[in-house]
DNA sequence: CCTTCTCGGTGACAAAGTCACTGACAGGCC
DNA sequence: GGCCTGTCAGTGACTTTGTCACCGAGAAGG
């Protein structure tokens, strides 16, 4: 496991471009490259925060779990992103409010709290990329907020479907699907089958094909 | 119109006590203090902050408005907190994302963007009262999905009568309750009358009585 | 006493979530 | 090949929640 290059770091990080080259040093001697396969368990419910992720590469989905077992995603973190609800109970002292495990493999770094606490103080652009990153989940699940609360399904089913897929394909299956929604298997599975049925998608097994609207 | 003392404002913001004198004595001298009364709009989804306001005493409603006109309360802000979508606008230069308004009359400390920022970046005790209060709506945001997505209405309505009722009783209009809790008047009427069939609720015009469970 | 407005109640229907069960199919194994 | 097993998807029946349309009770003001 090779040590992260600044360039690296900073190609991530763009934020951190014009950052004095002693914070960047402080971040990559202080921390430890990690590397996460997809579907592992990163923070459970109630977890404390020991340190903090930056990641590198891959992707980690952030959700909540009810009690019927209905999951929900609240957003997900990609390169160039921390776990933003690290840094918040680390700052703030909280425990873990939600649930996160990643969905593609990757890389990311882990800073250690004291230090991330100290570059907060000292590190303008800490501070900049932290309350920029938390500003922006806030206002990411307060807007999901308002889909739950005011959307329809189908509606916001088909916007996923678009959002998701390449070249107007989608390999998932209508459970994972249910997931990042927050609805049940079943649902999704009616709302597909009526989508088929006006001939808006076309379904196999673990695949769905968008027909653009003829 | 008296200018806010030292006192008083560490009293409402006790984070500040720790502060060294001179912090708190530039947040005074360049805000204005502001009264507002109840029911009055504040923000609405789209405009642009140019000061953040710190509340002295009462109480300022955020929420989200549907397309079909339903409305979501997000939290709300007491005295000791700011509008912390305000900090957020200003910090990461965004427009405010949801609609606020007021729901007690009180009066609220306008401490201009350019001091807000610049304190931020000096002031520690600063520093730890934003970052602690954006974690705790996010937290807060986060809890209010995974009860819309998984709790039950009528679970969430008793609830929400438990926690605002004083002494048992609550003054409030069915449409008043709905808009807090994302539903419809409709729905909040019909679960009432279950629950006064039930035995645990007297309802009467714009007011509803618990009746411990016996 | 009458008018007007707000508030609440209700029935009928639509949308979404739950439960229980079925069938279809892929992959491994004999 | 045929068989077994586990995952995935489809469906009917029912409950809960949201929507629409409409009514009636009661407060407030002349």
């Amino acid at each position: 496991m090779t040590a992260v290059s600044e360039k690296e770091f900073t190609t991530v990080f763009p934020a951190f471009k014009k950052a004095p080259a002693g914070t960047v040093q402080q971040i990559l001697s202080a921390s430890s490259r990690s590397a996460f396969q997809a579907y592992s368990r990163i923070y459970a419910e109630g977890d404390a925060c020991t340190a903090i992720a930056f990641v590198l590469s891959g992707e980690i989905r952030v959700f909540k779990i009810g009690k019927t077992g209905r999951e929900i995603t609240l957003y997900e973190i990609g390169p160039g992103e921390t776990c933003i609800l690290n840094a918040s109970c680390i700052l703030a002292k909280r425990s873990y409010p939600a649930h996160a495990m990643t969905i593609a493999a990757g890389e990311m770094l882990l800073v250690p709290s004291a230090l991330f606490r100290r570059l907060v103080e000292e590190s303008e652009s800490m501070r900049d990329f932290v309350f920029s990153l938390l500003s922006l989940r806030l206002t990411q699940v307060m807007e999901l907020v308002e889909e739950i609360a005011f959307g329809k399904m189908d509606e916001r089913l088909m916007e996923y479907l678009i959002e998701r897929s390449e070249k107007g394909a989608l390999a998932a299956t209508h459970q994972k699907i249910a997931n990042d929604l927050g609805t049940s298997r079943e649902v999704v599975s009616r709302l597909l089958k009526d989508f088929e049925r006006q001939g808006s998608v076309a379904l196999a097994r673990n695949e769905i094909t968008l027909l653009g609207t003829e």
